[in-house]
DNA sequence: GTGAAAGCGCTAACAC
DNA sequence: GTGTTAGCGCTTTCAC
C-alpha cells in the first residue's frame, strides 16, 4: 500500500512554521526570506513532498490541463497528430490529457464528460471517424462552455482546423490528368464521414464533364485489407488509375497489384492521401497529398490558447491548412518528368 | 470565457435542501427517498451540473486514475500497447491518463512527477527505449510508493511484464537454421537498451559454436531508414539471411533488396520481430516473432490492479509472456514446407 | 517576513 | 430521510 504523502502541513510542523509560509516559499514567492525558503525546500526534499494537484486545482480553479480526444491511436495519422499536439503543448505550460474514443460515440461522450469534470481548460476535439451520431458530444462540449477546437475535420458549432481536402484532391487529380487517363477508380470509405465525403465530392465535381469514366467505391473501411480486396476484384477489368482516400489503402492496392503481376505505375497509376509513413515505405513510393500534421497541431494549439485567454479571436473560426502534392513513383507522370 | 460551473450547493439552494442530501442523491445512495433523488437529478440536469472531480478526489483521497508513460506514440508497437491498455482498463473503473516521454529521460521524469502530483492510484511504466539514464525515474517511482508495473521491458526494482524475447529469438533462429545458412547478419540497435541487448545476447549464444558466420550490426536506431541503408551496404557482399530486431526494419531490408533486384526469400531470407502491421503489409509478408500485446496489456492490468488492492500478489514479480513464431513468406524454409 | 483564518466543492459521520 | 458539520490540502488576503 501507498504511504501517506507528505503535506504542506507536515513541512510546516516539522519546521515549526506556518503553512502559509511554506506554501509561499514553495511557490517561489519573493516575500519570504531567502534562508527560510531554502530551509523549506530542503525539508520538502527530505520529506519527499509532492504537491497535491487536486487541492491546488480546487482552490486555484484551474487545472492547467488541456484535454484531447482522438478516435484511434493505432492509426498513424492520429498517432502523429497526438505526438505533434503533445510537443506543441508542452511549451505552453499546459499538460495534455489524452483520451481515446475508439471510434465509438459512446466512449467519446464518456471522455468528454471526464474532461468536463476534470475541468480541462481547453479541449482539442477529434471526432470519431466513422459514420455515427456525435450530436451528443457536440452538445456536451457546447454546454460546458470550455474553449474547444475541432481538429482534422469540420464541426459547425466550434472553431475548426483542418486541411484543404478539396484542394488536395484537385491537385492530385490534375497531376493524374496529365496522363490522360480514361478510367479512374476511386476507393473511398462509407459516406457520412465529413472528411471522406469531402474527398468524394471534390473528385466527383472535378471529373464531371471530363468524359472520364470515374467509378467510386465506398468501401466499408478505409484500411489496407479493404483496399487490398477491392484491388483483387478490379484486376479482371482494370482501370488505368486507382486513387485512394489514404496511403494505407494505396499500399494495399500496390501490394495486391504487384502480387498479381500488374506493374505500378506502368500498367496502372495509384495515388494515396495523407503522406504518412506508408507512402514512403511502400515498395513503390506513393504519389500522395501531404496533410501537414505539424501545421494542424500548431494552429490548433494557437487557436485554443487564444480562446482560453479570450484574445478576442473569433470563435467558430474555420482554419484551413493548405495541402501539398507529393509526387513519388506510383503515378506514371512523375517518372516521365523525372526522366526527361 | 467559461461560465461558472454549477455546484452541489447551487442545486441545494435551488431545491431548498441541504448539500448532503444532494450529494447522497447524486451518488445514488439508497438512503434518500426516491422522489427526492429524482428531483435532485432533474435539477442537476437542468442546471447542467457536472461534478468537480478535484474536490471529489481531494476528499476521497482517490483519483480513480491510472497513469501510463510511453516513449513514443508514433511507434506502432507502443500505439497498440496504449490501445490495448486503454481497452482493458476501461472495464476496471479506472480511467487511463496517458503521458508521452518522447524517449527523453527528462520528459519521462516530468511525466512521472505529474502522475505523482495527480495522485495516480497506479502507474504503468514503459521506459524510454533508447540508451539513457532512467535511474531518476525509477527512484521517483520507488519513492512515491505508488503501485507500478513496468511493461514491455525489465526493471529490477518493480513488477514487470514482458515477452520472452530470448525464447522468441531462439525460435526464429531455429526456423532459419533449417535452411542451413552459412552467413547471418543481424540488424540490432544501440546497446544499453534492455530489450535489444536481450535479443542480441540470445542470438549470439544460440549461434555460438555452430560454425555460422554471424555478423551483428548495432545501428543507431531500430527504424526503417537505418535498416534500409544497412541493406544497401550489405548488397555487395550478401549474407544468406538477414535478421532484424523488428518488423519495420525488416521491411526496410525487404524493400531495399527488392529494389536492388535481390529476391526475398529466394536469394536471402529476411526475418522481423514483433508481428506488427508491417509484417502483414510488407510486399513479402514477414516471418516474424509475435509479441502478444493484448496479453501484455491484460497481464499488466491484472498485476497492477492486484497491487492496488494489495491482493498479496508478490511485488517485483517478473511475468514473462510467451512469444510465437509466425512463419510467412520472407524466409525460404516456409515455402519449402508450404510447397511439399 | 510570517502567521491566522477563510474557503475552493465535495463527502461522510453524526445528529435530528 | 434529511440537515449540520468538519475536514480533504492548498492558496491567499489581511493582520501582526
Amino acid at each position: 500500500m501507498q504511504k501517506k504523502p507528505t503535506t504542506i502541513r507536515d513541512i510546516a510542523k516539522y519546521l515549526g512554521m506556518s503553512e502559509a509560509t511554506v506554501s509561499l516559499a514553495l511557490n517561489g514567492n519573493p516575500v519570504v526570506k531567502k534562508e527560510t525558503a531554502a530551509k523549506v525546500h530542503a525539508a520538502a526534499d527530505e520529506l519527499g513532498y509532492v504537491p497535491n494537484e487536486f487541492a491546488r486545482r480546487l482552490v486555484l480553479k484551474k487545472s492547467g490541463m488541456i484535454g484531447l480526444v482522438v478516435p484511434d491511436i493505432e492509426n498513424v495519422y492520429y498517432a502523429s497528430l497526438v505526438k505533434a499536439l503533445s510537443d506543441r503543448m508542452s511549451d505552453s505550460g499546459y499538460s495534455l490529457s489524452i483520451f481515446i474514443s475508439s471510434n465509438e460515440p459512446l466512449k467519446e461522450v464518456r471522455a468528454i464528460n471526464d474532461m468536463i469534470s476534470s475541468r480541462m481548460e481547453g479541449i482539442v476535439y477529434v471526432p470519431v471517424n466513422t459514420p455515427g451520431d456525435i450530436t451528443a458530444s457536440r452538445k456536451l462540449l457546447k454546454r460546458s462552455g470550455i474553449p474547444t477546437v475541432c481538429a482534422t475535420t469540420y464541426s459547425d458549432d466550434m472553431s475548426c482546423v483542418l486541411c484543404d481536402l478539396e484542394g488536395g484532391m484537385k491537385k492530385i487529380l490534375e497531376h493524374v490528368m496529365k496522363n490522360s487517363p480514361s478510367r479512374i477508380a476511386y476507393l473511398n470509405g462509407p459516406s457520412g464521414v465529413y472528411t471522406l465525403d469531402k474527398r468524394r465530392d471534390a473528385i466527383l465535381s472535378a471529373v464531371k464533364n471530363s468524359g472520364i469514366d470515374l467509378k467510386i467505391y465506398d468501401l466499408t473501411a478505409v484500411d489496407y485489407l479493404c483496399a487490398y480486396e477491392a484491388a483483387s476484384h478490379m484486376a479482371a477489368d482494370l482501370p488505368d488509375t486507382i486513387m485512394c482516400a489514404n496511403d494505407f489503402m494505396a499500399l494495399g492496392v500496390v501490394n495486391r497489384l504487384t502480387e498479381l503481376g500488374i506493374s505500378v505505375p506502368e500498367r496502372v497509376s495509384v495515388t494515396g492521401f495523407d503522406d504518412s509513413v506508408f507512402s514512403v515505405t511502400s515498395p513503390v513510393p506513393l504519389t500522395t497529398v501531404k496533410q501537414d500534421i505539424g501545421l494542424i497541431a500548431s494552429k490548433t494549439v494557437e487557436i485554443l490558447l487564444g480562446l482560453i485567454n479570450d484574445d478576442g479571436i473569433t470563435k467558430n473560426e474555420v482554419h484551413t491548412i493548405p495541402t501539398e502534392l507529393i509526387i513519388r513513383k506510383s503515378t506514371r507522370h512523375v517518372q516521365y518528368h523525372a526522366k526527361k
